[in-house]
Order: C-alpha cells, then structure tokens, then sequence
DNA sequence: CAGTGGTCTAGACCACTGT
DNA sequence: CAGTGGTCTAGACCACTGG
C-alpha cells in the first residue's frame, strides 16, 4: 500500500525498520502508544508477517518498542530515540543515523604529532615514534555529539578528506592501512570535561564526559590499526548493550 | 535426529542455540571452526531454516558465533578466549574477582519506598507502586568500588541477607522471583558523583562517575524482574568490550 | 559451478489478554 | 470471543564465496 520501494537492494525489513523509527521520533507514534499490530503492517505494507516481524525485532533490540503477548506492541516510553546499541559499531555519521539524527562532520586537524603513551601503547610503537592525529567534530541534526581524536601510525598512505564527506573514517582506514576493520576493543570511563572539550559541547568545564577508548583492529584480532578517542556528549546520545549471565 | 523435545513448552530455537552454545564451551565446537550450515542444521534436528536461523541469530548477538556471506558461519575467536567484558555479566562480587580483588560487601539498606520514576519504567510499575531498595557497596582490597542501588517489586518474598555473604544479588532474585535472570540491559552514562556517592568513593562531589543502569530480564527477554544502578569508582575498575563491524 | 548466508512469502497453530 | 504476539513450516529467489 504504502511507500517500500519492493526491489530495491534495501532489505524491506530494513525499510520498515526505518518508517517506524521515523514515526516514532516525529513523535507521530508517541511514547506508550500502541505500534500497529504485525498482522495491520503486514497488510498495510503487503509484506509478509515474518517479515514485519524481523523488522519489529530490530526495534526491539533498539530499546524503541517492547512487546507484549495478548496485547500488543508499544512505543517504549525511556528514549523514543537517542539510544545505540554496543555489540556492533558503526562509521560514527552512521551511528548518529541510527539513533535518528542527520549527521554533520567538521574536520578540525590532521598533524603529525610524536605518540602520546596512551598511542603509543595502543599502537606497540617506540618511545618517539611519529603518529597522525585527526581531530573531528560529529554534529547531530546540529548539535555536539562527539568529539573525536583518532591516532594513526605515519606509514599508512592515502590522503584522508573527510571535508569531502564521502569517505568515512572506517573506510579511510580500511584502505589506507590494507586490512579491514572488523572489530574493535573499547575501554569505556568517564572524564570531566577539558576545556577544549566543554567549549565543543558547550557545557560547563568539568562536566561528565563519557569516553570511549577505541583500539581498531582486524579480523584476527591481531594487529591494532588505529586507536580513537571518542567523547560523547551525555546531553545527545547514550549508549545501550544487552548482556549474558556468566 | 538428535534430542530436541520437540512440543515441549521450551521453543526449538531455543533449544537449538543451547544445544550449540554447548558444543562451542565444551571445544566441541573449537574457536575458529565453522558451525553446521544452516541447511545442515535444518535437515539434523528436523527443523525448518527459519527456526535454525532463529537460533543463529540469538548466538550472533551473543557474540559467540560470526556469519560470512557465502561463506558460512563461525566460532568467533573472541567470545570463546575470556575477557572478562561486558557481553557478560557476573554477580558484582565475581566480577571483582575476576577483575583479580578480593570482594567485600557491605549491605548500608533495605527499604521499602514509593517507586521512583526511573524504577517505575524499568519495571512496568503505575504511579505511587512501592518497591524494595537495597542499597550497597563493594569493596575491592578493601577499596570503595561499587555503589549500588537495587529496586525490586514488593511481590518477591524470601529475606535477603547478603551480610551473611552466602547468597549474591542474582542468586537472590532467582529464588526470590521465581525466574532465572539470563540478560540485563544496560544504560551507559557518565554522571556526577552527589555528595553520598563521593562520601562513599571518597572522591569530590562532582567528580565524573560510571553509572551502568541496569534492566534485569529472564531469557526471554520480555520479563522486567528488577533495576539497578550501578555506580563505578573509576579509580578502582574500568570496562571493556568488543563490538563487530556493523 | 555448488554451497553458503540474506531475504521473503503464505500459510498454520498456539498462548495470552481483554471484553 | 476476537485480536494480539510467539512459534513453526515449506517452500522460493537472491548475492556472495570458493574451487
């Protein structure tokens, strides 16, 4: 009936996915409102009720809609939006595209700096060893969202434009370094806000900031590629991840 | 073909994800290995793809096995190495046992209160519902490492007596609910220490503190059975965890 | 090319909730 | 009781990988 572009290379399930995100963020569904039932989408969209189903279940990891045998399924009243889930990451444009918003970067500086020891550790490199620092700034639908330091070693070739926008880190990576990136290892902590920080978020000097260490590395898990720094702003975007009794 | 109580009142997908998470803890299924194809899992235990790939999903979000298209599915190298991560979770003494401490606890409350917002969403609860908040910390060599707040439904019977150190947290709530906590959901923020967290930390008032909130479900992952608040002394711990490419 | 996972359909029966 | 989500089947075609 209604707009999925049926053979498209989006995967329906996807496409729906996203139509009730949207909904849900507009505000169209609210909070607590009842999400129309698998076997009304199935209708509505001509789709097939597993496939409305696989949808749904996105959305329920999500944290976004919760289910609820006999009754129905409901627009979660915490976080119509801003939520991100842990196991998987993401280019961070895509990240913010996940969570709702429409992405913008700023490129502050790239430099070849010696290896800070956090770097330097991260890296295996020498007390000394050069490293190229990229400075970023990630905006969602305008706002601060992250700040972004990421160390690379100087012998990975390939200029990095992001002001083009096209390319994004990960993938600058993936070719610049010849490996792919498949997983990466995160050191999560709370700081306070440096200045520099604050004057980005434009929240007072000190603030919680949450930091995310993040060391790249390949599908061996093997050989770091990279290490980024990443400080989320806690007033954009927060994080979610489901975990298993050990 | 093999053992899977078919028309139990356990799912078959279930069954399937348990029987292999078996196989890949024991080293039947060795890190690195390539699990049954789908098909192949289809024809042994007589199950249809949709159900097989049911199954898969779960341990895919568990991390423990890794698809590759066309390829096949694996035995990831990472789950099955312990890092003592985030993907699972532990009764808060273990975990600092892990973490190489040795745990104390000190229970400081419990008390029956009105619920708080946060506790109300969490557990599906009306306005004005009481709930039971245990209030304790734990210790790391002696050193302040946890500050936890727990808020359970009134329901739950049985007397917790955690100064006795016979019982953890999770072990209670499964006797007391009645239902074996398999997953928690977990919010991340980085927050302000108030002037009793820092008391207790004996850190500043302000200072940047780890907040995980935690949503305590059964297996299933509909039930909500309680909500803690974890704050972490980032002196003492810090976190880790793997994410794959999304 | 055969084998793999990725997506999708069109049914079916069940258990649960509310009226 | 009708309507909901929970589970399951038996197909199908596609895209990707490797030999």
């Amino acid at each position: 009936m209604e707009t999925l572009d049926k053979r498209l290379m989006i995967p329906l399930y996807f496409q729906l996915a996203r139509l009730l995100r949207e909904q849900i963020s507009s505000g169209e569904l609210a909070a607590g409102a009842q999400v129309p039932s698998e076997r009304e989408l199935m209708e509505r969209y001509s789709l097939s009720r597993n496939t409305v189903r696989q949808a749904l279940d996105m959305l329920v990891r999500e944290g976004l809609v919760a289910r609820d045998h006999g009754r129905g399924t409901y627009v979660s009243k915490i976080s119509s939006s801003y939520h991100y889930m842990l196991d998987t990451f993401y280019e961070n444009r895509d990240l913010l595209r996940r969570a709702g918003f429409t992405p913008t970067v700023q490129h502050l500086s790239t430099e070849k700096v010696i290896a800070p020891e956090l770097a330097r550790i991260a890296l295996r490199l020498e007390k000394g060893d050069e490293v190229v620092r990229h400075e970023m700034v990630f905006f969602a639908d305008g706002r601060p969202a992250m700040y972004t330091l990421n160390f690379l070693p100087t012998s990975y070739s390939g200029g990095f434009d992001l002001s083009s926008g096209k390319e994004g880190f990960l993938q600058y990576l993936d070719r610049a370094s010849g490996v792919k990136v498949e997983h990466i290892l995160v050191d999560i902590s709370p700081v306070e806000a440096v200045t520099e920080i604050a004057a980005v978020f434009q929240c007072p000097t000190g603030s919680p900031v949450l930091l995310f260490q993040e060391t790249f590395m390949d599908e061996t898990q093997t050989i770091p590629i990279g290490l980024g720094l990443n400080y989320f702003n806690r007033e954009v975007l927060s994080f979610r991840l489901f975990a298993r009794r050990g």
